[in-house]
DNA sequence: CTTACTGCAAATCTTTTGCAACGTC
DNA sequence: GACGTTGCAAAAGATTTGCAGTAAG
């Protein structure tokens, strides 16, 4: 699966003129080390307190937006209060997550069966579609089996 | 499209035990009327508060909670910081919503390609797929005539 | 009559913002 | 040195909760 570096990160935001500061990079590689989580800020904020308690919580919000709006980071809402964050695949429209309602846990699967849906839509419709998201609800087989 | 009746909503509310309040109806109709919108709990307040301002915020906040529990309303979330609420639909899997990301408007398509990829990530993953929610994110007519 | 329901206010939780001090480029 | 960035604390916005009074079944 495609991951981003560390290196290529600091590129992106240098190119749009944003400072690379030690507090960035620790965002930054605090995300990297736990690139297979959907973390939230308070999360990150909680790992990255451990090494650097003197990292503000206002600073992970501000960085995570600017990842957001740099296409670094993909914003989703799992329905649990918060938002949560993802690394941006290259590979857009093939990336979807199953949410078990019972525990919670979030898997990732791929796919592009949405492709020639998506162009119909915007047939349909007339709107340029930019991207999609979908999320499958259910029960994941541990929880299938407590029953 | 199906719509639901004031009274089969009642009757949902009352084989759950649930009082039929004045409060709880009144709120129900608002829902009705404004069945074509996205309404968000604050928004149901502003409509209720006009004819009675009695109706507290909290009740509004209980009494969704209780249809999304339910199943009289699904929630959603379009990114803007709140939850939303419309009526959950008979056939659930073929409904979908179409954001823009310029004016926010949404919009709703309903289609049934899903069920084959549904049966297809359920085999794969094991998960028991209760329900899905799909979303695309782009641009509308109006907004790209702007352009 | 019993127990759920309501309104209000306070509390909570997530996220945003103002501002003075600070640090990158 | 200029201007973006930070930490802190306060503010804002959405939602939840405690509680005493009220009302549906």
């Amino acid at each position: 699966m495609y991951n981003p570096t560390f290196n290529s990160l600091c590129e992106k935001l240098q190119q749009k003129a944003y400072k690379i500061t030690p507090q960035r990079q620790i965002i930054l590689q605090a995300l990297l080390d736990n690139h297979s989580q959907h973390l939230s800020a308070e999360e990150v904020y909680a790992i990255v307190r451990e090494q650097h308690p003197e990292i503000g919580l206002a600073t992970i919000y501000r960085t995570l937006e600017i990842c957001a709006k740099l296409e670094i980071l993909h914003e989703i809402e799992f329905g649990d209060g918060c938002t949560r964050y993802e690394f941006a695949k290259e590979e857009v429209h093939r990336h979807h997550h199953l949410i078990c309602i019972n525990c919670g846990k979030v898997i990732e699967f791929d796919d592009d069966l949405l492709e020639s849906l998506e162009t119909w839509v915007s047939k349909k419709t007339g709107f340029k579609i930019a991207d999609h998201q979908l999320k499958f609800y259910g029960s994941c087989e541990d929880c299938q089996r407590q029953d």
